[in-house]
This record gives structure tokens, sequence and C-alpha cells, in this order.
DNA sequence: TTTAATACATAGAATTATGATGTATTGATA
DNA sequence: TATCAATACATCATAATTCTATGTATTAAA
């Protein structure tokens, strides 16, 4: 596990991103495709995910179907038009700030 | 300028990066650099830096040595030995933090 | 039948960067 | 010489975001 602040501005992009290649996603699929691909070094908490669910589909970001599978229930969210663009530019941003971090930090890696 | 939670969890680091590099540097000589190195596009305000900085003094990460430059005053700081073993440890986290984006998001672009 | 996994939620705490504001010196330029 | 930009520090309230703790409830497996 990381330090708290490390996920801070990243966990959006990487809901943006998940969702844009999946189209259709629900909370805790969410939580376990990040810890899949992390090698289980992120474990999304709930008190992290759901909010952060919910503060997207506040700004537009993301819609959600329910469903019932059995009795449970399931959010499927999914990309508004707005979240599509903002998933391009916000994973611009974020690859850009990580060259410049490597730049400060690992002293120019990237030499392109 | 990048949206302002990325930077949350990297400043600390950034600043521990910088010092082990110069032995010394006061505040406003780590604001230069960061700008220079980034680009123009991170630019540390006063109400960042100045604070982080105490705190990681409070930490016991870098201490300093008041010097007066005229009447000017100037904090010169260096990391403690507690400080130069966290930069090995964080920076590591960083690495390993990035890394694990680069396969969440852009999707195993580092075949390491 | 008990436990782990699934699936959602909220409230309060903690952390940290920012904006706004303040003081003061120094060098350049008009 | 007067003014402005740059230098150099500081604090406080605010905003944003993740985490901890807690809660409810279903389903599958042991």
């Amino acid at each position: 596990m990381y330090s708290k602040e490390l996920l801070k501005g990243t966990l959006s992009v990487i809901i943006l991103k998940l969702l844009s290649e999946h189209k259709r996603m629900y909370g805790y699929e969410i939580f376990k495709l990040v810890k899949e691909r992390s090698d289980e070094k992120i474990l999304l908490k709930d008190g992290s995910l759901y909010p952060a669910l919910q503060k997207m589909n506040r700004d537009g970001l993301i819609s959600f179907e329910k469903e019932y599978i059995g009795k449970r229930v399931r959010k499927y969210y999914y990309l508004t038009p707005e979240g599509e663009s903002a998933k391009t530019t916000h994973i611009e941003e974020l690859k850009d700030f990580m060259k410049t971090l490597d730049k400060i930090i690992f002293n120019q890696l990237n030499p392109i």
C-alpha cells in the first residue's frame, strides 16, 4: 500500500480510464480491477470509491443504471459525453505531470 | 499548471530529492529550481512551500541554518540522516506508484 | 451455520495544497 | 529618485480528497 496522499488526484482519472475501457462497471468491479492491475497495491476503500463515484456523477462525468441481481443492488456506471472528453484531458494532464516528475526527481529519464 | 491535487503526496518527495542533490537550499531557491525543471508548470505557492518545509522540519527530515544576506533572512535547509533515508524510501515508493499507474492507465507501457 | 465475499452507504477525521494577506529588502528602470 | 519586480519569509482560513469507522444486507462456500 502506498502513502494515502499519492492517490489523490489520480483516483478519478483511474475511474475515467477503466470506464472508457469497459463502458459499464459497478463499484465493486472497479475495486477488483484496480486491485488486480496494481498487484494488490491499490486497494480502494469503500469510503474512497463510492463517494468518488457520487461526486463524478454530480459533476456530470458519469451516469448509472441500477440493476438487481437477485435482491442485490448494483449501480452500473458509464461515461457521459462530458466524462469521455474529461477522460482525454485528464489522462493527458497526468501523463504530462508524470513526465515532469520524472524530470525533477529521476533526472531526465525519458528523453522524448 | 496542473490540478491542485496531483501535487499532493509528491511535494515532500520533490523537496527531499532536491535537497539531497544540493545539500543546502533555501525556500525561494527550491521554488526557482522546481519552476525551471518543470518548464514553468509547477509554480509552488508560498502557502504550500513554507508550511511544507516547516512540517518536514517538525518531522525531523530537514534542519536549517539562518543566514543574513545583508538584512534579508535566509533559511538554508539540509537533510538530516532521517531525511536522507526517508528520501530513498519515498522515491522508491513514488517510482513504484508511477509504474502501477502506468499499468492501470497507460496499459503496460514499461515492460521492465 | 458460520464465514468470506459481494454491494451499497454515510459521517467525521486527517492531510495537504491553495488563496489571501502581511512584512520587508534589494535591484533595476523610468 | 521613485516605482516596480523580484527576493524572502510567514500565517490563517478554505477547499478538496481519501481514509477510518460504522452500518445494512445478500449470496456462496466451507
